[in-house]
DNA sequence: CATAACTTTCAAATATTATTGAAAATTAAA
DNA sequence: TTTAATTTTCAATAATATTTGAAAGTTATG
C-alpha cells in the first residue's frame, strides 16, 4: 500500500472511531495527524492537510489541549504556535479514561446517589431503588478500577494483563 | 425526592450517557425504562411513557435486541410482544463490551494491520509504521482484556479488582 | 504608537442524525 | 380466506451538531 493511501485510511478511521469515543471527528483526525507527524505542526499545516477551515482547526486544537491530548510547542524565535501529541498509546488511553471519567462516570454516580434515595414504599419505587443502587455500586467499582489505571504508570496495564490471564 | 422526578432524571441521564457510549439517546432511554420496570413492557407502553412515536419505539427496540440488551417476552394467549432487559449491571457491561469490540476494536485492528504494512523508507513512512504498529499492539492487548472479561462470569470484575488493588 | 502576524470568536450555512406518522407488510385468529 | 391486530418500513420533517469564513481580538516587533 502507498503511504498516501495508508495515511488517508488511517486518518479517516481514527476520525470515525473518535466519534464513538466521545471526541468529534475532526478532533480525532487532528489527533491522528499529530500521532504520525515527525515534528510539531502549526494550525496552517493542519488546515491544509485535513482541508478544514481555520475556525474549525482552531476550535478542535483547543479541544485537544483541553482533553490533554495535545500540547503547545513553541519554536524559539517564532511567533506561530505548534502542536504535538504524546505518541504512547498508553498515555492516550490514560488521558481519555481520565477525561471520560470526569465527564461521564462522576456525574452519573452523583445522579444515582440522588435518585436512589427516592421516597416511597410501592412496588415500582422499591424496584427503582434496587436497580439504581445496583448501578451505583457497579459504577463505583468501575470508578476504582479507572482510578487505579490513571494513577499508575504505563506498565500497569500489562502487569494486570499478566495477572488475570495467568 | 418524588418517585416521578427521580424516574425522569434517571431516564434523562441514562439517555445522555448512552450517546457517549455508542447507543443513541432513545435507545438508552428505553433501556433505562426496562431496567426499572417491574414487568415486561409492550411497544405501546414504551411509546406512552417516553412520549415517542411508534416508528421510533420500534426501531430502537430492534436496536436493543440487536445489541443483546433486551429480549422479547411472549405472554401466553397474547399476541402483543413484550420486552425486558437483564437487570444485572455486569451483564449490561459485558454485552456492551462485546458489541463495541465487534463494532469498533475489531475493525480498527484490521485497519492497523493493513496500513502498518505500508511500503517505503522515508522518515514519514518510518514514523507512520512505528506509530501504527504501536497502536496495533496496544489494541490487541485491549482485545485480550476484553475477551477475558466477556468470557468470564460476573465475579471476574471483582476478582481482578481485588488483585490489582492488593 | 502603528503595523503586521497570528489567534479567536461566532452567526450563518451545511451536513448529519433522529423522529414522525401514515402506509405497507405481516401474522394470528375467526 | 377474510379480517383485524400488530409490526415494520421509509420518505418527509425536525432536531442537533459541525463547519465555514470573515471580522474582531490579541500580541510581538519595529
Amino acid at each position: 500500500m502507498e503511504y498516501s493511501e495508508a495515511k488517508e485510511r488511517y486518518i479517516e478511521a481514527w476520525g470515525s472511531l473518535g466519534s464513538s469515543w466521545g471526541v468529534n471527528r475532526t478532533m480525532a483526525q487532528i489527533h491522528a495527524l499529530l500521532m504520525i507527524a515527525t515534528e510539531p505542526l502549526s494550525t496552517e499545516e493542519i488546515m491544509e492537510d485535513l482541508k478544514i477551515s481555520r475556525g474549525n482547526a482552531n476550535m478542535n486544537i483547543r479541544a485537544l489541549l483541553d482533553w490533554g491530548l495535545a500540547k503547545k510547542v513553541l519554536k524559539p524565535g517564532e511567533r506561530k504556535e505548534y502542536f504535538a501529541t504524546d505518541k504512547d498509546p498508553m498515555v492516550l488511553a490514560t488521558q481519555v479514561a481520565k477525561e471520560r471519567k470526569k465527564r461521564e462516570l462522576d456525574p452519573i454516580i452523583r445522579l444515582l446517589e440522588e435518585v436512589s434515595a427516592v421516597q416511597g414504599e410501592g412496588k415500582e419505587v422499591k424496584e427503582f431503588k434496587k436497580v439504581t443502587a445496583d448501578l451505583k455500586g457497579f459504577a463505583k467499582q468501575a470508578d476504582s478500577v479507572i482510578n487505579t489505571f490513571i494513577q499508575s504508570n504505563s506498565n500497569w496495564f500489562f502487569k494486570i494483563l499478566g495477572k488475570i490471564t495467568r
